[in-house]
DNA sequence: GCCAACGTTGGC
DNA sequence: GCCAACGTTGGC
């Protein structure tokens, strides 16, 4: 039997840095600056060209769902892991074995308004076992289901 | 391999 | 700015 392939992603940025309106302006980007393992491997084992991402505002000041966007490339290593000048340089990344490995993401659309995480919290019966509201979760790239990302989506259409 | 110390994430 | 949660590091 196949292995199940999560297929829709979650992945959160901080608008500071990076915002649903940032890469609408660039239409695609490649995202760089993932240097947890367990967000890599989704990323380089899980996620598929065209696979819809959730595109999560985080430490803001109403954290949520701001937008869609949906995978553009294959895995290829970052290459900010080999610039000396980046934040997100790894002295311990070769580049005969890259440790850090990305995808690009292009810009699908914004939602009509950002669905908070408190609204998901509200909604979370309805939900069940999504990855984002599990206690203490710091992960920056996640698995969702294809009926949570469904739930999700429904939500946008109704006031909070 | 254990685990204390430390750094980071991210909601509040 | 606070701090809980969690991942990583490094001494032993």
């Amino acid at each position: 039997m196949p292995e199940q392939r999560a297929a829709m992603w979650l992945m959160k940025s901080e608008p500071e840095e990076f915002s649903i309106a940032d890469l609408e302006r660039v239409g695609r980007e490649p995202w760089t600056g993932v240097r947890n393992y367990q967000a890599r491997n989704f990323m380089r084992d899980g996620m598929a060209l065209d696979d819809p991402v959730l595109f999560y505002h985080s430490n803001c000041a109403t954290p949520g769902i701001a937008g869609i966007a949906r995978v553009a490339s294959a895995p290829y290593p970052d290459p900010t892991q080999f610039d000396p000048d980046s934040d997100y340089f790894d002295p311990a990344a070769r580049a005969d074995a890259p440790r850090w490995l990305l995808v690009d993401i292009a810009f699908v659309r914004r939602l009509r308004r950002v669905i908070a995480l408190e609204e998901l919290r509200a909604a979370a019966d309805r939900l069940g076992d999504l990855a984002l509201l599990r206690r203490g979760n710091r992960l920056s790239v996640l698995p969702v289901s294809a009926s949570q990302f469904k739930t999700i989506l429904a939500m946008e259409k109704h006031a909070p």
